[in-house]
Parts: C-alpha cells; structure tokens; sequence
DNA sequence: CGAAATCTTGAGTATAATCAAAAACGGTGG
DNA sequence: CCACCGTTTTTGATTATACTCAAGATTTCG
C-alpha cells in the first residue's frame, strides 16, 4: 500500500488514524504527546481541533536513533520530513578546512528538515545529539494535506519563517557579539525556546550539549568557550554540571547576551 | 476601492492588470520586467505560463526609494511585501553595542520581506543601500493568490526557503570562514546570484558596496576588511573600482572562498 | 575498574580590532 | 572647470581577543 492510497483517504482523519496504527504498531506514539507538543508553537492557537486532528493523524513511520547520527545529510534529496519527538539535534556544515559549524539546535515539536518539501537538495547535514524519537512523514502527503488545509499550510510556512529568523539571529550572534555574549545569547535562546514546549521552567532545562558542541556553535574554540563559561559561571549567572544547566540569575544573563527574544516569534 | 474587490477581480488577470494600470500610470512596470526577473529564478519553471501572467497582473504600488532610507523596520507589522525590481538593499540589525550586523543582500527579483506574510513582526531592518525601484503587494492579495494557484504559493515558500539557505550559509561563513574566505565567500555569491538574474557575465558586475558595508556583512572592521581586499587583489583575483567588480581568476577566488553554491538553489 | 571522552588550565601565538591620520574620490556649487 | 567638503579608502602602530599547542584532571560509559 503506497502513500497515494493513504492520501486519498485524508478526508477522513479516523481512517488515517487506523491505518497509521495498523502500519506501525510497534512504535506508535499518542497523538496527546503531538498535541502537546503543537500547543507550545506558537501560531497553533489558529488551528483548528479539526486542523490538529488531521496533523495527529497523518502516516507517520517513527524512528528511535541514537546520538550522533546523521538523520539527512548534504546533497541528500529527501522524500519526506522529520518531526522531532524527543531529544535534541544539531544542523551542521563543514568547511573545506574541516571547521564543523553548528547552524541550529532543532528541539522537540521541530521539523528541521521541512525545508526539504520544496528544496531539493539538502545543503547541509542533520544530526542527532543525544537518543532522539523522530517521525518521518512523506513529503506527498505533507503537499497533499497543505493544498486541502490551508491553515496547516500557512502554520508549516510560518514555521519555516521561524527558523529562518533563528538563522538571522545566528547570524548576528556569531558576526556581531564577543564571545562572552555569544555564548550567553545561545543558552538564552535555547532555555526559550525549552521552556516555549514546556522542557524547561526557564530557570533550568536538559542541556546534553558538550562545550566542543558550543564552540562549534559560536564559531569558538573549546579552550575559549571553556574559559567564557568560566566567566559566566564566575558572574554567578548559571550552573551546568551533569548536562542540566541552570540560570541563577536571568535578568544579568540577558543583559550579558543582548538577548531579545522578539526573533523567536513566540506568543 | 479596497483590496477585497481586487481579490474577487483575481480570476482574470487581464481585468487586475487594466485596475493596476489605472491605479498606477505613473509608475507601471512592464509584465516583461517581471517575467524576466523570474525567468532569472529557479524553479520558476515550475510555473505555468497563467501563474506568471497571474503574478505578473497583481496589483502592485511601485515606488522608487532613494540610499540608505529603511524600507520596513525592525518591530513593524508590515500588512504587505515588497518585490525588489531594481537596485541593491541590505538586511541588518544592531547589536546592543551598536554594531550593524548586515545579514543578507537582497537583490532585482527578490522579495526580501516576504517572511511578513505569516509572521507578525518583523525582526530586522531592511534598507537600500542603493537607489531602489520598489513594488509593494497587499498580503491579503497574496494570500488569496497562494490559495488559487497551488504552484504559485509553492514558488513563493520556496523562495523563503532559499533565503533561509543563505543564511545558514551566511552563519557558517561569519562563524567558520577567515578574513580572507569570509569576503571572498561573499563576493562569490554576490556575483553568482547577480549572474542568476542577468545582471552579471559571471565576470564583471555592478557592486556598489562600501568595504565598511563589506565589513558590516562579514563581521570585520573596516580596516581588516580593507586589508583583506587588497590582499585578494594582490593574489589577481579581481578589482573593484568605480563600484564595479571584476573577476579576473574565477577558480583561484572560488578556492580561496572555499565556495560551493549549492546551497543557492539555482538551476 | 579501565578506557575514552570531556573539561580545565597554562603558555605562547596569530588574527583581527582599535586608534589615528593621510590620501583619494565623488559630488556640489560657484 | 575648479575649489571645496564629506565620504571612502588606505596605511601605520598598538592592543585585544581568541586560537593553538600541550598536558593534567575529571567524568562518563562499557
């Protein structure tokens, strides 16, 4: 049974619920956990239940993988999507000298790669940094439910316009700040967009991201970025012991990033 | 007469064009012009013949801006977007310490603030760097065209999608890249996207950038960037005088900017 | 428990920033 | 056409930020 059969039978979300139940059992997941990951995006508030039941409700083939796995890679030509269920990944290039840049950190409720739904090839690599729970939907399918549900198409666009705004952001962070704001800005935004999702009470989150992982991040070395942290530690503005950092003193820690979380388009 | 009636009129495009031009005499743009830039765009051969007539007929507020005058704002909520006919603009922001980070250079055929159909508030300021022809379009008027024509919202999300690939680009660039690749890196794909819309031979261009502009987008100091310069200028990589850009070693500049323009999309 | 990965610190170096000032250029008006 | 003014480019000298190399401490994981 291919996905065009499955596409026919969209008018009826209960089917496709029934259908994706009996493709993968094994590794269904609630649709309660894709809803509760939806009403922490902003801009969900204007879909409708009706539009929420559909997404819930789409084929989807679900993954468990390991840290430190490629899910896409460059030059990939993907024929469907991931959503990101659980853990936390890393977009990435490398230079020609063999410099690893960290474009972006897709979190739970984040489908990194939709940009592959009307971009052939991937122009950069998508990997997982911790175990993560991903699901992979058909491209046609996502095409199909966009053209019938218009609101799911404007919230899938919006979501990308969001990303985008992120990589603005990246780019003024890595171009225009010290190190030591830098660095800052990166946990600012990524408490954020934790707690946006409900991962973290904006006081303190999983942080499961090595300070090579940071540097690669920021564009620093793991010495400086060692010595920057330091620095912010030393400031008593944050913890981060045993992957779990934790802010101590929000209000200085912003003042030190410039962190104005306006980009994000949270709310 | 308000935008509402145009949209009911959307179905024959000869009728918005005849609106356009009564609205507008001053100022029409010949479709030609349109056609042409988009000829320039990849994947718009994906459009049929009616969608770009479509495109081409909507109605559309020319304007001709002078330099360095803001298009929109930081913070604005823009209820229309901007099409790019003619001249050079930037994409900026400023950091709290006052630096301009220049974060993309849109060009002739762009829709540099298309990001503000589906997002509220615009989070970077978008000037002219150079004097600008201009045409604004209602959003309701392309919000009503993407739902009509299906291709044309696909061609339109993916041009976003494109942007969004340059700035990830532009993060590993500022992040990744040394003085030297950096700039390098941004002429490359200044002139290959310029080359794109035929405003280059892929040798020699208009390129009316300041090197403090240069450094703004780069993320370096005038001086370094000055400096920069003239060491791709002693390795005979091009010239740049009189705004004006040559190549003169297309593979030794591409080499020393580590490019690979994949990412833009072309073709 | 042992090996590998990660974090931390020190020391020396390189890249790029800042400060300062002169030269070249571009546009304007007399 | 030239003199003038503001902008942009260029160069020199000094300083600061961040990188590299190296090695030891700590943590994590099998």
């Amino acid at each position: 049974m291919g996905v065009q059969s499955l596409i026919v039978g969209i008018q009826n979300p209960l089917a496709l619920e029934a259908l994706k139940l009996s493709q993968q059992p094994e590794h269904s997941l609630s649709a309660l956990t894709y809803r509760k990951l939806l009403a922490g995006k902003s801009a969900a508030g204007k879909l409708t239940p009706e539009d929420i039941e559909v997404m819930s409700s789409l084929p989807i083939h679900f993954m468990d993988i390991r840290a430190d796995q490629d899910i896409v890679r460059e030059g990939d030509r993907p024929s469907r999507s991931c959503i990101l269920f659980e853990g936390l990944a890393a977009w990435w290039n490398l230079t020609a000298k063999g410099k690893r840049q960290i474009l972006s950190f897709p979190i739970p409720g984040d489908i990194p790669d939709l940009n592959s739904l009307h971009l052939d090839v991937l122009d950069a690599t998508l990997s997982t940094l911790t175990t993560c729970k991903v699901g992979f939907v058909q491209h046609e399918v996502v095409k199909t439910v966009c053209a019938e549900y218009p609101r799911i198409a404007e919230f899938l666009w919006r979501s990308t316009l969001i990303d985008a705004a992120i990589f603005r952001q990246w780019v003024t962070n890595v171009g225009g700040r010290s190190a030591y704001s830098r660095i800052a800005h990166l946990l600012c935004e990524t408490i954020v967009r934790l707690q946006a999702i409900g991962l973290s009470d904006g006081v303190t989150c999983s942080f499961p991201v090595t300070q090579q992982e940071l540097g690669d991040a920021t564009g620093l070395s793991i010495v400086h970025v060692n010595r920057t942290l330091k620095q912010l530690r030393e400031a008593d503005f944050l913890t981060h012991k045993d992957e779990k950092l934790t802010i101590l003193d929000w209000a200085g820690l912003v003042e030190a990033a410039e962190f104005e979380p306006a980009y994000l388009h949270l709310r």
